[in-house]
DNA sequence: CCGGCGCCTGCTCATATGAGCAAAGAATGC
DNA sequence: GCATTCTTTGCTCATATGAGCAGGCGCCGG
C-alpha cells in the first residue's frame, strides 16, 4: 500500500506543478480529500520527487551557500548555480560577475581594498559596474608589474576597480617572485615597494582568487616560473597558488625558500584578516580552493555550485587549524 | 530598471524556493512590499527562470500529453518523463510500464484485446500485474508463430496478458510474412486461420507496437526478411512497420506484393478501429511514430518525452488525411 | 475476545497567496 | 507646460494551503 501511495504522489504532483491544479480539484479527479492530496504532495516533496531548479545565469544555491558557510566555518559564501554550464570560461565568467555583485552590495563598505591579479581578478573588475561604490582606494598585495603583456592586465585590474569606485589604484611595483633573495629583500626595503606593502597589510578587504597547479598557472604564463617548477612544485605536494605563493593541500607553503622570494602579503596576514574574499570556479581548482577554506585563507568564498559541493563532500580537509574567526 | 527587475525576480524565487522563506518575509529581506515579490515570482515563473520537474521513474509529461493529443488528434496521448535516461532499454520499460498501466486503468474494460508482438509488446507483458483484468480475451492481430525463437515470444506475450487478466489467447497460427502469395491465400482461407483473423477484426480494442526500419527488426531478427529486405525498402521510402506491415512517412504501404503476402489485421482496419493503441519508444522510432500517428494509426500513443516533442514539432506530417475519428 | 496503542483520516482554524481594483507615477502627445 | 494614457503600486477580499487536533481504524498483547 506504501507503493501505491508514492504513484499517487506522483500523479498529484503531475496534476499540481504541470496542469496547475488546486489540491481541491486534484482530489475530486484523483476520488480523495483534499487533505490527503496535500499529504501526497509533502510526501512527494519529501522524497526529493519533486525538483525546483532557478534557472538563470546569475542563480545562487542558498541552501549550499549554508551548508558551506557552515560546515566550512566561512562568515559568507556565494555559489552560483551551475546546472549545465559546461564551459569552464562561461563558470568563470558567472563567478566572476557573482564576486562583482557581492563586493557591490558589500557593507561597511572599505576604504581600502587589496587585491591580487590574474585571469579571475580581471574578470570581476569587468562585470563590476561604474559606480560600484564610492571612493574605495585598491592596492595591489602582490608582485607582478611589467614582466611581460599579462603583467599590463594587473594594473589594469586593479585601476580598473578604482575607477570604477572613484577611488584610486596602488600598484605594487615589483616582480612577482624574483631570482634571488637578495634582490628580494632589497626590493622589500626599497621605500617604494614597503609603503605599499605597509598599505596592503592595513587594508579593510581583500579580494583574490587562486591558481591551480598546472602549467597553464599565470605564474608559468608570465614567465615567472616554467613548467618544470610548476611540476617540481606538484610533485612536493602542491595544489595551487595565493597571491603568488603555492601551498600544499593543507594550506601550508610547499617550497619555504620559493616563498621568501616571492614579493606580496603572506599568507598569514591573509589568515589574520577580518574580511578576505576568495574567488575560485573551476573543476580545475577544486583542489586548491579545499586547501584555500580548509586553512582559513578566506572568510568569504565566492564559487560556483561543483566545487561547493566537493569542498563540503570533502569535509574540513585539514583537522582544526581554523578557529581564529568565529563561527556564524 | 528592467534588468535589476530580473535580478530582483531570482532573488525572490531563490528564497521562496529554495530557502522556504514566506513572500512577506522576502518582503522585509529585499525591502519591497509582499505584493511585488509575488509580482516578481510570478514574473519569474513567466520568463521561465523557474523549472519544476517531477523525478520519478512513473513521472508523465501532461502538458506534452495535452498538446500531442491536440496537434496530433489523438483520443488520448501518455508521455513519461525520460529526463537523464540515456539507456534506450530503461527508457522502453518505462514506456512499457505506462502501457501496462494505461491498460490497467482503461474503462470500459475490453471483452477482446488484439496484439502485435515484439519486444516492447513483450515489456508490456512483463509489466502487467496479475489481475490487471478481469476476462479479457486476448486476440493476434498478425502473424508470426513458430518460425524461430523468437517466435515463442510472440504466443507468450499473448498468452502471459490474457492468463493475468484472467481471459484466454488466441494464437494467430500464421507465419508473418509468406514467401509466395498463393500460400498467403491459401492458409488465409484456411479455418483456423481466418477465425482468428475474424476474431482480431472484432476486437474492441488494439494494443501493438512499432518497429523501425532497420536491420534490429524483429522481422529480421525473425527471419522473414533479409537486412538486404529492409535496405531496399527503406530506398523506396520505408520508415519502419506495424503489425509486420511496413509503411512510408505518410503511413502508406511501401511494398504492395510484400504486403499481400502479409497475414494479419490490414492497416483499414487498424484506422477505423475505435480504441487502437500504439505504445512506441525511442529515437530511433521517431519517423514511425510521426507516420503512424500522422497516417491515423492510433488513437491512443504511449511514448517517451522526446519522441513526443518530435511529434509535436514536426505537426501533422500528413496533410488532412485524419478526421474519421473526433477530434476532443 | 477485548483493551490498549499507534497510525491514518478528515476536520477547524490560522496563514499564505492570488485576483481584482483604485490611485500614483511615468511616458507620451499636443 | 499640460493633459492623456499606460504602467506600476499598494491595497481589499476571496481562495488555497498548511498546522494541529479529535475520532476511527487496524494491529497487537493479553
Amino acid at each position: 500500500m506504501i507503493e501505491s501511495d508514492e504513484l499517487l504522489s506522483i500523479r498529484a504532483a503531475e496534476l499540481y506543478y504541470e496542469e496547475d491544479k488546486t489540491q481541491d480539484e486534484i482530489g475530486s479527479i484523483l476520488t480523495l480529500t483534499r487533505w490527503k492530496v496535500g499529504r501526497l504532495l509533502a510526501q512527494a516533496k519529501a522524497n526529493g520527487f519533486i525538483r525546483i531548479e532557478i534557472v538563470h545565469p546569475r542563480a545562487r544555491r542558498l541552501p549550499l551557500e549554508r551548508r558551506l558557510r557552515e560546515t566550512c566555518g566561512l562568515t559568507d559564501a556565494v555559489v552560483i548555480s551551475a546546472t549545465g554550464v559546461d564551459d569552464p570560461d562561461e563558470l568563470q565568467s558567472r563567478v566572476a560577475q557573482a564576486a562583482a555583485d557581492y563586493l557591490t552590495a558589500l557593507r561597511p563598505v572599505p576604504r581600502t581594498l587589496g587585491i591580487s591579479w590574474g585571469r579571475t581578478l580581471d574578470d570581476v573588475a569587468l562585470h563590476l559596474r561604474d559606480g560600484w561604490a564610492r571612493d574605495v582606494d585598491v592596492v595591489q598585495i602582490n608582485g607582478g608589474v611589467s614582466l611581460n603583456r599579462r603583467a599590463g592586465t594587473a594594473a589594469s585590474t586593479a585601476v580598473s576597480i578604482a575607477q570604477k569606485a572613484g577611488g584610486h589604484a596602488t600598484l605594487l611595483p615589483s616582480p612577482a617572485i624574483l631570482e634571488r633573495l637578495e634582490t628580494k629583500q632589497a626590493i622589500e626595503s626599497d621605500r617604494a615597494v614597503s609603503a605599499v606593502l605597509d598599505l596592503a597589510a592595513g587594508a579593510d578587504a581583500y579580494l583574490f582568487s587562486a591558481g591551480a597547479a598546472d602549467a597553464g598557472s599565470v605564474l608559468v604564463d608570465s614567465g615567472y616560473l616554467t613548467a618544470e617548477d610548476v611540476s617540481g612544485l606538484v610533485r612536493r605536494g602542491a595544489v595551487g597558488d595565493v597571491v603568488g605563493r603555492y601551498i600544499d593541500a593543507a594550506g601550508a607553503i610547499v617550497d619555504p625558500g620559493l616563498d621568501e622570494r616571492t614579493v606580496g602579503l603572506s599568507l598569514e596576514s591573509l589568515r589574520a584578516a577580518r574580511l578576505s574574499i576568495a574567488v575560485i570556479a573551476g573543476a580545475a581548482k577544486h583542489a586548491v580552493a579545499s586547501a584555500v577554506v580548509g586553512s582559513g585563507l578566506c572568510t568569504v568564498l565566492v564559487t560556483d555550485e561543483e566545487t561547493a559541493v566537493h569542498l563540503i563532500e570533502h569535509h574540513p580537509p585539514v583537522q582544526d587549524s581554523e578557529g581564529q574567526r568565529g563561527t556564524a
